[in-house]
RNA sequence: CGAGAUGUGGCUCAAUUUGGUAGAGCGUUGCGUUCGGGACGCAAAGGCUGUGGGUUCAAAUCCCGUCAUCUCGACCA
């Protein structure tokens, strides 16, 4: 493997100072800027490429699985949010309100979605009418307004662009069944087309959604050490249905609530990408969201047909990757090191002494392996070089979470874990008594994360109090 | 929301301590030489110092407010 030597000054080390590296990147990989209000990020070209990726990939999923897209009111009046007493309790104390329309002060104050449950509610409750209109699957794309107090790029911002399913069915089992198929399907897409490994579970009683029966997650673990959740799948049960009266005719004639969920994921994504992946020369992306697959590099291009054979190959690459020629005057090495900052999964060069072998030369972000690939089977090897790069990057983040997360029976295992090796996951077994979830938190600083389905026995004891454990909990610090 | 730090051409920073005509490097534009790991020369453009008040003959500099960014906590996708 070729020496990984750092060549990019503008960006902080990793070991330096990780908060400041993450930032340099997202910053100097052209993914966003900074907007004049607080919390409100500018999504750049480049940046909004690898969303659109995103969302083209998942929307295929969604589709195929029976989804409609729709789209509703950014608004919400304030008396619909307050119908489910638990969701506008978690909600509330983060949301944005209008007042005024022009200069007139509103009767009713409308707040901008934080999420959009109560105005799919309504409108189920209308057109939902008999077990033959079950089940409805709906899902849009929309922004969702939430007034952080902390703020950061892709992770934690007060507008954030997300994809919000919301369904409602005729039984319980069904919705069961429904909002584990969404976790699969977020869990399954982070792996293959994220290339990033994810704990599935769920949330305790204490962490779950605001208005939920029970919420599942995906829990991801970034560079550094922390957890972050990478998508959520929640089970309501009838609980919206009793608050909203959304009922339907059963085939005994018998009026019966609906049973319903929902289920999202966001912008973070990039976050999480950009933090399981990236090193200290910038972004590394994923080929499946990359918006440049491949980046054509002309060398001496000034020489005669260096610039029209690059044009060719890119012509000819099109019809199968996402190609881009760098046909700027800046210099062969300015541009390796740009398209490295970017993430850009392979580099192709071809200059004149190629042209004379009919050869060109790959490169692999990770790994700036370079091998000499004939032009006639030229497809077949990039398509190799993306596979194995996609599979090289998933271990490495693989290996990255086997290697913290750390299994312990006591409060000082946990601390001793944390100390020698950083922060982490902790697997830990639990009585299920909030308690106790509190108390690790306050003597260790992580939290519960989710109750995976993957369960072990570690011992029969809560890691806490020492009471009989009813299951293995992955605690973390999270973002 | 609490504690701390910062805000000066596109970017990184100097000038602030001790108030007195806003500087540099990088980048940008033009021309020429270069070109397989961030090339070089010459010439040029670009700033009422985040923003609003105040003190002063005079404010980037001192005082107060406000907004934004970063770090650490509490809250959250």
């Amino acid at each position: 493997m070729a020496e990984q030597k750092k060549m990019v000054e503008a960006i902080t080390s990793m070991e330096v100072d990780f908060a400041q590296w993450y930032t340099d990147v997202v910053k100097k990989a052209d993914l966003v800027d900074y907007s004049s209000v607080k919390g409100c990020m500018i999504i750049r070209p480049y940046g909004y490429a690898i969303w659109e990726n995103i969302q083209s990939i998942l929307d295929g999923h969604f589709k195929r699985t029976g989804h409609e897209n729709v789209y509703m009111p950014m608004f919400i009046p304030e008396s619909l949010l307050q119908k489910e007493k638990d969701h506008v309790e978690g909600f509330a104390p983060e949301v944005a309100w209008v007042t005024y329309g022009g200069s007139e002060e509103l009767e009713e104050r409308l707040c901008v979605r934080p999420t959009s449950e109560t105005l799919f509610c309504e409108h189920y409750a209308k057109v939902v009418q008999s077990h033959r209109d079950l089940p409805k699957l709906y899902n849009q794309w929309c922004s969702v307004v939430r007034w952080e107090k902390t703020t950061r790029p892709f992770l934690r911002t007060r507008e954030f662009l997300w994809q919000e399913g919301h369904t409602v069915h005729a039984t319980a089992e069904e919705a069961i069944e429904e909002t584990e198929r969404m976790l699969n399907i977020y869990a399954d897409f982070c792996e293959k087309s994220l290339c990033m490994p994810v704990v599935k579970g769920k949330k305790t009683e204490s962490d779950k959604f605001a208005g939920a029966v029970s919420t599942y997650a995906i829990e991801a673990l970034m560079h550094d050490g922390k957890a972050l959740q990478a998508g959520t799948s929640h089970y309501f049960g009838d609980g919206f249905a009793r608050a909203f009266n959304m009922t339907y005719q059963d085939k005994e004639n018998k009026l019966s609530f609906v049973h319903q969920t929902s289920w999202g994921v966001t912008t973070r994504l990039i976050g999480a990408i950009i933090m399981s992946h990236g090193d200290d020369n910038g972004l590394v992306l994923p080929p499946d969201v990359a918006p440049i697959q491949v980046v054509v590099l002309p060398i001496a291009q000034h020489k005669e047909g260096v610039l029209d054979k690059a044009y060719e190959l890119k012509e000819r690459l099109s019809k199968t990757f996402r190609v881009k020629v760098d046909d700027s005057d800046n210099s062969a090495g300015w541009k390796f090191a740009e398209y490295e900052m970017k993430g850009v999964p392979l580099r192709l060069e071809i200059g004149p002494k190629d042209i004379e072998k009919n050869q060109c030369v790959l490169v692999r972000r990770d790994n700036r392996e370079k091998i000499f690939v004939s032009l006639d089977n030229l497809e077949v090897e990039i398509q190799k070089a993306l596979d194995d790069f996609a599979k090289a990057i998933y271990n490495k983040a693989l290996q990255n979470l086997n290697k913290h997360t750390f299994a312990c029976t006591t409060i000082d295992e946990i601390n001793k874990a944390l100390t020698e090796n950083g922060d982490g996951f902790i697997k830990a077994m639990w009585c299920g008594e909030e308690e106790c979830e509190d108390k690790v938190k306050e003597l260790t600083g992580v939290g519960s994360r989710c109750i995976p389905f993957e369960q072990e026995n570690l011992s029969d004891k809560c890691v806490c109090c020492g009471k009989p454990a009813t299951q293995m909990v992955y605690w973390g610090k999270a973002y």
